[in-house]
DNA sequence: AGCACGCCGACT
DNA sequence: GTCGGCGTGCTC
């Protein structure tokens, strides 16, 4: 009988901590307890880490047991592990992740009482057979109502009641269990497949059928089907009557997504994000512990519910950056995702029309299967992509469309179809300058103009939101009528919109502007009913959407992100504007892309208009391999960050003079970050480049290890940095 | 993380 | 003379 277990808490110590086990009680690893820690007390949970026998049981403090809430399994265990050595976190960093949310929002309310054995039988009461099978099905520890408690050990209710009167069984208070409604596999809303979905489908089906670890890319031009089919995996799970996990880069936005699944399905799935409310998330939480969510659509947070039977793992648009979480504990839920389907030895599905290099080249080696659906479903057109020339067509002066693009929409418009401009780019002009002094407004705690937000009346900082109300003159010269707006952002084109075609209805769509899901969901039912004929937006237009009358795409400045220098603009670039040119004709009508720029023969304008994406990824992988640069080589990014810069200097310095080599092992830096300053905190990094045979966490370890950071500065580390700002 | 312990300024 | 500022350091 073991007198202490190590109990992992959700706070960022090093590891488990010990506690004394109170007499009597028995735990098993993934139970939560709760414990003592420096005067308060948290919930924790039992690690599989054996206690450390050397200190003394005096010293050690009592665990107390928490009855009603379902054991953390084992592969989560491992996942959590798994997670906060990679990605260097402290575990109980990555626990919290885990199970913070729902234990922390404790409430009364849907309590029910639950029944464990007594402490022994009652005087004078007989052991029968189904008096035995009640108490085994009870050994497991876990309490059951009492209508749970008849059913699995199939006794009458009389035998029940019985022992729970005369104090053989004790009561305790346990969670109320939430219905979550099954998705029925077999409803009717099933899409008809072409062959080559069928076939795909039939693939995944077959490989959550084998309940073993293997990743495919599931591949498709924009409006090819891909959802249709993966659903079709998820079915099976179904049918096994196992969990499905769907991550999607963008849940608030998701709600035609949401609505193919409940067509196909019957119901809704279960939803995870970090907007529910607290009861929502405690419900949601329980459900997939128990089992009784079957299928949970979530952002890159799902990836630690705590499924108990997890049958399937669908990553829909693998390639977005949205999935790499860039604060607190920082990893990518993509490559995560692959790691938990490998400890929960299940099947995993990466969705993309534009897969990122990284997924490329690992079906290229054969270590992800690879399903293509190359024709767009129900015989709809790819829509054709042209370049206007900025340079032999440019807009009018102080205006942002050009000619070609102009007529183009007019004429979509007199057809009666919808038209949408794309423009990566919120507010009315990113950057405002004093035509007298040259005064330019910048964030006072951020390496950042300050965006004019004509409408709000506001100069804004896109990246700490502070904000100003614009001046009647110039702080810096105290002229009048001399700010000038700079550049294009979707207002702005909204409103040389509004003079060039002052008879289209027009929607603005971009993240200030659209609230919540419910906003993007109006938004979308809007476009569907043809309320509206011009779509002006930003990247959320780009994301997953069905509009069967748009018919014409123009893209403002498809040059925007190729700028910086950062390592994949390339590919981003690429995989947006592609992104945003399967909006255009996914119906009868075939559609049109218009991308103004000021490079046509730029690599990622010709694979647009040649739609040689393939081609492109290719020349990409051929660029990076001979540098090993990612996935042919691994990065992991420090950031040093502190309000003093001489300080932040100063260790970032000593990083660099610390900095590891050997054969394979490369360090750049240390230089001040793109965003040199943000929130008023300076910012150095340092970029460790290797072979990708080499590990680099404990070369991370050891670095950082040998250099002090005084308080006030911090050094995070980014394994696989998507972002290098 | 968060809380206790600990060492220097404005109050009863 | 105490209350309390938040600067280090530990938490089984």
């Amino acid at each position: 009988m073991p007198d202490r277990v190590s109990v992992l808490l959700p706070v960022p110590l090093a590891g488990p901590l010990d506690y004394r086990l109170p007499p009597g009680v028995r735990t098993q690893p993934g139970d939560v307890v709760m414990v003592p820690l420096h005067g308060r007390t948290l919930h924790g949970v039992v690690w599989d880490a054996p206690p450390d026998p050397g200190l003394a049981l005096a010293r050690l403090k009592p665990l107390a047991p928490v009855h009603g809430l379902p054991r953390l399994a084992a592969p989560l265990r491992r996942f959590i592990d798994w997670v906060a050595a990679y990605t260097l976190s402290a575990p109980g960093e990555v626990l919290a992740m885990a199970i913070r949310a729902p234990l922390l929002a404790a409430s009364p309310q849907g309590q029910t009482t639950g029944w464990l054995p007594g402490d022994a039988r009652p005087e004078g009461a007989a052991m029968t057979p189904a008096r035995g099978r009640l108490l085994e099905v009870l050994a497991d520890g876990r309490p059951r109502g009492l209508a749970d408690l008849i059913r699995e050990a199939g006794v009458g209710q009389g035998v029940a009641r019985a022992m729970a009167d005369r104090g053989w069984l004790r009561p305790v208070a346990m969670e109320r269990a939430q219905a979550f409604a099954t998705p029925d596999p077999d409803h009717a809303g099933a899409a008809t497949l072409s062959p080559q979905q069928a076939e795909a489908a039939e693939i995944l089906a077959e490989n959550v059928r084998a309940r073993t670890f293997s990743v495919t890319l599931l591949d498709g031009v924009t409006g090819s089907g891909k959802t249709e089919t993966y659903l079709e995996a998820v079915a099976e799970a179904l049918r096994l009557g196992r969990q499905s996990l769907i991550l999607l880069p963008e849940i608030a936005l998701s709600a035609q997504w949401l609505e193919r699944f409940a067509r196909r399905f019957g119901v809704a799935p279960a939803v995870w994000h970090s907007d529910l409310t607290p009861a929502t998330r405690r419900r949601t939480w329980r459900a997939v512990a128990r089992g009784e969510a079957a299928v949970v659509v979530g952002a890159r947070s799902a990836l630690f519910l705590p499924f108990p039977d997890l049958g399937l793992i669908v990553v829909d648009e693998e390639h977005e950056s949205a999935f790499k979480q860039e604060e607190g504990v920082i990893y990518h839920a993509r490559d995560m995702a692959v790691v938990r389907a490998r400890l929960e030895s299940s099947p995993i599905v990466l969705v993309s029309a534009t897969p990122s290099l990284e997924t490329m080249v690992n079906t290229e080696s054969g270590r992800y299967g690879h399903l293509t659906l190359a024709s767009r479903h129900g015989g709809a057109a790819l829509p054709q992509v042209a370049a206007i020339d900025l340079r032999v067509t440019p807009p009018e002066r102080g205006r942002f469309l050009a000619p070609p693009l102009i007529e183009a929409i007019t004429e979509t418009l007199a057809r009666g179809e919808q038209a949408m401009l794309f423009l990566n780019r919120r507010g009315y002009a990113p950057l405002t300058l004093c035509r007298h002094c040259g005064h330019r407004f910048a964030c006072r705690d951020c390496t950042a103009w300050l965006v004019e937000h004509r409408q709000r009346r506001l100069l804004q900082c896109h990246h700490c939101g502070h904000s100003e109300p614009v001046p009647e003159t110039c702080p810096a010269c105290d002229a009048a009528d001399t700010l000038a707006p700079v550049g294009p952002g979707v207002e702005r084109i909204t409103e040389e919109a509004t003079l060039l075609f002052p008879d289209a209805r027009r929607l603005v769509m971009a993240s200030d502007t659209i609230a919540g899901p419910e906003g993007a969901a109006r938004a979308a039912q809007q476009i569907t009913d043809r309320a509206v004929d011009l779509i002006i937006g930003t990247q959320i237009v780009a994301k997953g959407w069905h509009f069967p009358h748009l018919t014409l795409v123009g893209v403002v400045d498809a040059d925007l992100g190729l700028a910086g220098g950062d390592l994949r603009a390339g590919e981003r670039t690429l995989q947006l504007l592609h992104q945003v040119a399967g909006r255009a004709g996914r119906a009868e009508a075939p559609g049109r892309v218009l991308l103004q720029t000021f490079s046509p023969e730029h690599p990622v304008m010709k694979a647009l208009i040649g739609g040689d994406i393939a081609a492109f990824m290719a020349a990409e992988a051929e660029g990076r391999r001979p540098g090993h640069w990612p996935p042919f080589g691994r990065l992991a990014a420090l950031i040093i960050f502190g309000e003093d810069m001489a300080e932040t200097d100063r260790v970032a310095a000593a990083l660099g003079r610390a900095a590891p080599h050997g054969p394979g092992i490369e360090v750049l830096g240390p230089a001040p970050a793109p965003l040199a300053m943000l929130r008023g905190r300076h910012r150095r990094r340092l970029l460790l480049k290797t072979r990708r045979d080499i590990m680099v966490q404990p070369i991370l370890r050891a670095w950082l290890a040998s250099v002090p950071v005084p308080r006030g500065v911090r050094v995070d580390v980014d394994i696989d940095p998507v972002s290098f700002m």
